[in-house]
DNA sequence: TTTTAGCACTCTTTGCACATCAGTGCTAAA
DNA sequence: TTTAGCACTGATGTGCAAAGAGTGCTAAAA
């Protein structure tokens, strides 16, 4: 009770790392016994016993029901994550492995991400994930266009936040490089430095006015301009692995996984979670910390990417609670810190690879 | 054994129609009780017993133990898909469902495809993908190019059979208007009409000399090129509604989903089921029927999207041997001739819509 | 005051016997 | 050829006892 104001013994430390260790490899619970054998304290299993009510009335522990072991809570690995867990020291043979496959060079921050996370699936055995993150200040920064053909043409679209995306825009009527300069140009004047929410009817009809006779285009123009906008608000989400979840005998009630499952393809929720992080740090959410109610019995670990000073995206993975911490902070801390160099430098020449 | 060669009497017809279809609905295997009470028929269960006997016999049926009812076989519901099924008549409210679902007009066959794979899956709730077949023999018909700042340009590839692949690329070095224009024109003359697997060493090496002191560009620029061609190559299979494999017990079994959630993740085996199918019905794989192993357990069930007489892509939907056939195929029937059309008319307007 | 041995207690798991039930195959009569 | 009847089979569920794991508590030892 007095220990509750700051901190636990440190032999109670040493027990509750035990205990989630333990659990993090069993995935049963694990009782007084188990922890007296395979650990270097020295007192017997009824002092393990009493420490471990203590640290079940603390809130660190639980029970499943009386007869059982202790399982750590979720405030256990809370604290668990944040105060006990050894640096974890990788391998070199791990290092060597994220260096092989990372190296394949990408120009493009998606490529990058997706392949970043299949490497932390791979490498940790948790679905992983990569995002870029909701940014709800977008604005335009400049249209460019090509023509394809007389019926089509490409639409291009630079945004504040650097990235590029481009439209593939089927007309009606016939285009030809005039036309197209011209709306180009109208785009340019009136949209620019303009968000999605500021497109309202009256810039509308002075496009369309401005363009006269081609004034059919406008509309079918605005719409793909205002798609892009709201894809580039409303970030994006890719997930990888997903068979992985099956090996963890925490998701084998269907419902659950259906739950899970929805929620990662529903996008809403994990993009939620992790669009407003700043720093570079790794994340840990443990169960329902935060709002979101659909991850409340996994774990998510992410890290922000972040390039020229802002927050790109994010990598990570999700698992069950009992996910081994050590390995996957220090896993996406690296990798992490690899895919924020492989940005860092532009593109570097990579010569004489391709053959 | 006599009507082995050709057919079964129409009694048995009957009673295979009828097996499929209480099984369906109820996932269990069903009784030759069951049959005599729900059905038409009016002989005793005895008979349908001894008929049952007969149609295992023939390999129409299954029995899991021995004192349990009968459940359809592979061969079963094939032969129940090609003879028994009766055209399905599909409500007005669904027609009207499919219709406002897919009124969103879209301009790009992705989105259209992607939309068209979600209503499918809300509409037959099992779960739905669409693909992009595989295309051995496509070539580059023509490049453009747009600049973006002084260290980065759009490359814009429109390919043989249609589609306009973008790709954003960063240099080292300064570019502007000339120099680029310089680049696409040499790309032009240099890789038009070109495959993949034409692109060789001498190729580079005379592009490099045509782009003389801005050489460096070339390796960057061709390395996106090749990720371009081969991600037409390769196809794209997009997949939603996965949590609606958890509803059917048969992928209860943890080994066997996972088999098939890493089979809808890699991709190649579903792509390699549907891409060489020609014509624009709908398709029926019934387990194993093709090489691919791992759909061992399921049905695929899938309809060509045409455009201009080119097959350029597909949805379906995939879920236990005991799909809704007759559900699932008119659905995915109308739907996919809802894309067609939204496919063949080139943009239509949409007058006053956007507001 | 802290630690430990010992023991009673609780709850889950497992195995087994038993009854039930659904559905079959077969035989003999209609 | 069809059908009623019946014995048979195998899955499923239930009750119960034994085993096992782990706890909490008490009293003695350090």
């Amino acid at each position: 009770m007095a220990e509750r104001a700051r901190g636990l013994t440190d032999r109670k430390k040493q027990i509750l790392k035990a205990i989630v260790e333990a659990h993090i490899r069993g995935g049963e619970p694990v009782g007084s016994k188990y922890i007296t054998q395979s650990q270097q304290l020295t007192c017997s299993s009824a002092t393990i016993r009493n420490e471990m009510a203590e640290l079940e009335t603390m809130g660190y522990l639980e029970q499943p029901h009386t007869s059982a072991g202790r399982v750590p809570s979720k405030q256990g690995y809370r604290f668990y994550v944040d105060a006990l867990l050894e640096e974890y020291a990788m391998t070199a043979k791990e290092i060597a492995q994220i260096n092989q496959l990372m190296k394949v060079k990408m120009s493009e921050l998606d490529q990058i991400l997706d392949k970043a996370s299949k490497v932390a699936t791979t490498l940790t055995n948790y679905t992983g994930f990569a995002i870029k993150p909701r940014s709800r200040t977008v604005t335009i920064r400049r249209f460019e266009t090509a023509l394809i053909d007389e019926k089509s043409f490409i639409l291009i679209l630079v945004a504040s936040n650097g990235t590029v995306k481009t439209r593939n825009i089927l007309t009606e009527t016939v285009v030809d490089m005039q036309v197209l300069n011209r709306l180009c140009a109208a785009l340019n004047e009136l949209l620019a430095e303009r968000a999605a929410s500021e497109i309202n009817l009256p810039l509308m009809m002075q496009l369309e006015s401005r363009m006269a006779e081609d004034s059919l285009l406008v509309g079918t123009v605005m719409k793909s301009i205002y798609e892009v906008l709201s894809e580039l608000d409303s970030g994006e989400l890719k997930v990888n692995g997903l068979d992985r979840l099956l090996q963890y005998p925490e998701f084998s009630d269907a419902a659950d996984l259906g739950e899970l499952l929805g929620a990662l393809e529903r996008k809403d929720d994990i993009l939620d979670l992790v669009s407003d992080v700043e720093g570079d740090r790794v994340n840990v959410v443990i169960g329902q910390e935060s709002a979101v109610k659909v991850i409340n019995n996994s774990t998510v670990v992410y890290r922000p990417i972040r390039q020229g000073g802002r927050t790109v995206g994010a990598i990570g993975v999700i698992g069950p609670l009992r996910m081994d911490y050590a390995r996957v902070l220090t896993m996406l801390d690296s990798l992490g810190g690899n895919v924020s160099q492989l940005l860092s430098e532009p593109h570097s020449g990579e010569k004489g690879e391709e053959k």
